[in-house]
DNA sequence: CTCTTTTGTTAGATATATCTAACTTTAAGC
DNA sequence: GCTTAAAGTTAGATATATCTAACAAAAGAG
């Protein structure tokens, strides 16, 4: 009896409302919920309870609505498949944003893990390789609409000679390394070198923050702290100390 | 009232199985479209009424079941958009088999054709594009083995090299092409020319056999009659006489 | 041509996920 | 602090998609 059941499809949906909520307003009343999912808010009271009743959310009639760790951290899971297919679909396929919200939403509920991860580390290869890299992805774009843009393959090729001139200088000129804190918003880059000990070095490494890594930095704190970073399809947020000691390589 | 409304995806699945069945089969009875589905036969009886309702199929009750020309299409589209789904799988990402079955079995109802046709100019793109191909692919599946092989760029540098200077040949030289009824099953080419006038050109270029399309042999029975191929996801067969004046070039 | 097995149907039950409508609690206005 | 508005809950209805179990029709074996 109470089997920890995988979730179906519409109480990861109210999960994920929840988690954005929470995290954005500070607050998930059923009332938000409800314009969130466009469903009634009675449909809301139900998805609560089951929630609950799974232990990822705390809730008690006309109480506040709070997130367990397992609740956190299966909302982060489904996160992280939601975006990575948005992601996926509008970087790669360049499909517009609203569909792309739409279909991630329905399909994320059945992407498993390792699926996630293969998603994640192909756009992280079309980024790496110098065969690819953003400027193919818009020749792709281009093919899309004009149907057949066979190209300047000649510029093409320049190109592509251009960055793997360039890739052993990277590899061996230090200059090009900086820290981690020094990226400006936006900003991609391949993590290098973890110069941290003990704990700490574990608690990244966990994260995902590994050599040979992607990253990329939302957002930064007026003062710089904290970082807000997407590694893996993981969102994460680092304190400014903590990202001195992470040596990158700037992508692109 | 009778709204022709969205077939739910579960109507969506019978429909295929029933699809599959008669191709394969030639039958489909209850109890193969239950075992296809691992379904009770009861299942499959209300499921058969909603979608002769629909007028999907045609059937009553102890009767034979076959597809109407509306429920034909119907599946055609959920089948090209479950094997492009599985293609991409298992092609790009290099999930195993079954995964990207199971994944592609419960994605398929939510993709739209707009995102259906992007996946198939993706993989059409990634096989056209001098930078990429089937050995860039390859590099991407080491990639996520090996999760940080960089690799022999300087290598990889000189296969595109030879691909883009191999590019204006194919071009100017008529040896390079051939008539699709030369290809061998397994073979992929770009449609160059349409030698065919009024009603079946226009026919084969709804079908999606136009200039720049990139196509796969699938079987060719023993007689060279009929050679069925694949094309933008759709599957085609097309008498031997007609291929005789699609002019391709193969690739690779 | 009957008997048995296989196949197909029906009826009724269950589970999920919604809804509407009525009711209850909490919060806000003055 | 009372009154009203907003937010939240409950109960009961509906739709989909399943199931089990009992029954009916068709097919196969002798």
């Amino acid at each position: 009896m109470t089997t920890i059941k995988a979730l179906t499809g519409s109480l990861e949906d109210y999960l994920e409302a929840i988690y954005h909520l929470l995290h954005q307003e500070n607050k998930a009343r059923v009332k938000d919920v409800a314009d969130h999912l466009q469903v009634k808010k009675s449909s809301v009271t139900v998805a609560l309870r089951a929630l609950a009743k799974q232990k990822l959310i705390n809730y008690a009639p006309y109480g506040e609505v709070t997130l367990t760790l397992l609740g956190e951290k299966t909302a982060e899971d489904v996160v992280r498949r939601h975006e990575t297919l948005k992601e996926f679909f509008i970087t790669v396929l360049d499909v517009d944003a609203k569909q792309a919200e739409d279909t991630a939403c329905k399909m994320e509920h059945v992407l498993s893990k390792e699926m996630t991860d293969k998603f994640i580390q192909f756009m992280e290869f079309i980024d790496i390789c110098p065969r690819t890299g953003q400027d193919w992805v818009e020749k792709f774009h281009n093919y899309c609409g004009e149907k057949h843009a066979s190209g300047d393959c000649k510029g093409c090729l320049n190109e592509v000679k251009e960055k793997i001139r360039l890739l052993p200088s990277v590899k061996t000129k230090e200059e090009t390394l900086c820290a981690l804190s020094s990226l400006k918003p936006g900003e991609k880059a391949e993590v290098v070198k973890i110069q941290h000990k003990g704990t700490f070095r574990k608690r990244i490494l966990e994260m995902g923050v590994t050599t040979g890594a992607v990253l990329m930095v939302e957002r930064m704190a007026p003062l710089g702290d904290p970082v807000d970073i997407k590694i893996r399809g993981y969102h994460l947020s680092l304190r400014k100390e903590e990202t001195k000691n992470i040596l990158v390589k700037i992508l692109r």
